[in-house]
DNA sequence: CAGGCGTGTTGACGATCATCAAAAACGCGG
DNA sequence: CCGCGTTTTTGATGATCGTCAACACGCCTG
């Protein structure tokens, strides 16, 4: 009766979205769910590509990113391991917002919208931890457009690497940064060459120490008082 | 066995939340319902209070916007008769991240958060409803961002007046400012000053006229392709 | 070890938009 | 129709950050 273990049922099981479901439930999603492995610049999909359900990713790094007009990008978010995307886009009947593209090569699930949306008319929780998701979602989108529009460039990187320190020890916390200055740049919606200076800034003013990608802040709180 | 028709049931069930219910559950939300008049200038709530549920305008206009450290504010939407808001954070263990704040005086309705959960354990499509809703705010927020960091403040304005006039016949179209052009600045991230600027020059160019909160485009698709 | 590409840095310059100040226009109640 | 507060406009000035160009650096390959 009982099926071998595969390691997309590790893999699923281990989702935050699909935690307290049975095993039958599982089993259903697994019948949608393909494994996708990637390499570094591959497309997941583009602007524009009609959703057949959302992704989760296992390994590697992916960029949520809008095209600008001019050829550039603007980068949305930066995802790893465990995190999931493309689940809004399921529930309307618009096309992707936004690009999706591989910052390392690596491996993700996609689970088909199909038994998604059949194991949520069966299990009420999913839809309950949909809504959580989304809610989180939305709140963090509404963080960034508030440092966009409120704050300075000094202020977002400040802020971003507070957030990224965590809860590191508050003296000598290091920060690793998750990819390279370019990207993280157009997250912060800087250039890259006002992301170096703004770090030089930063440097001389003895609040971090940079040493390529990482960064070492010898005081957190000193660093966030600069952000009143 | 049947109550009189209160007004409260009325409204409630024209929300686009609330289409498919049948009676019972209409009641059920009924219970967990207030009514709410406000005043021009009133706080619904603020960034930092707790939910209690979500609100829907019945009449009137509200704000939804952040404060901005040096005592000014953000606005992130500006919501009229029939628009909803607050949900999302119904479904987190946070407080607001923002705040409402009403426009004009009106009316609104509060449901609490108590008897749309229990609503929803009953009814599976109030959750579908619900997951459409975050997600075509979700993708609005998405909207705003690419215009936030992707476009000038000519674009942004341009592209509001388009959206605004929305199917309007493509010449001759007038669009009518919801509210002051204060809060409309501040909704495309512009100072008041800048707004009448970029107005002003939309007139010199022949693509808009402008008399007070009204606005005359004689050719939309011309207007349009200012936004290449 | 030379060559080359991607990444990051530095400097000079400029454009967009904010700020400050003041006048003008509008709306509304008396 | 007048007066007064709010909203909007206009002008002068400046700060922040983007653009363009050149260069340094690491890293990998041939």
């Amino acid at each position: 009766m009982s099926e071998p273990v595969s390691h997309l049922q590790i893999a699923l099981t281990s989702l935050p979205l699909c935690r307290q479901l049975d095993a039958e439930e599982i089993d259903a999603l697994l019948r949608g769910t393909r494994e996708h492995a990637f390499r570094r610049g591959e497309m997941l999909f583009s602007k524009g590509d009609p959703s057949t359900g959302f992704f989760s990713i296992i390994r590697g790094q992916i960029k949520l990113a809008l095209p600008s007009p001019q050829g550039g990008e603007k980068v949305l978010e930066i995802m790893g391991p465990g995190q999931s995307f493309g689940e809004a886009v399921m529930f309307m009947e618009v096309p992707y917002p936004v690009f999706a593209q591989a910052l390392t090569e690596g491996t993700a699930l996609h689970i088909s919208k199909a038994v998604l949306f059949a194991a949520m008319d069966r299990d009420p929780r999913l839809a309950r931890k949909l809504l959580a998701g989304l809610s989180m979602r939305l709140h963090g989108l509404i963080q960034d457009v508030e440092a966009y529009t409120l704050q300075s460039a000094r202020q977002r990187l400040v802020a971003y690497l507070i957030e990224r320190a965590g809860d590191a020890p508050p003296l000598r916390a290091e920060v690793r940064l998750p990819t390279s200055k370019t990207v993280i740049a157009s997250r912060l919606n800087l250039t890259p060459e006002t992301l170096s200076r703004v770090l030089h800034g930063l440097a001389e003013a003895g609040l971090i120490e940079v040493r390529g990608r990482v960064i070492q802040i010898p005081d957190l709180p000193r660093l966030a008082s600069e952000n009143a």
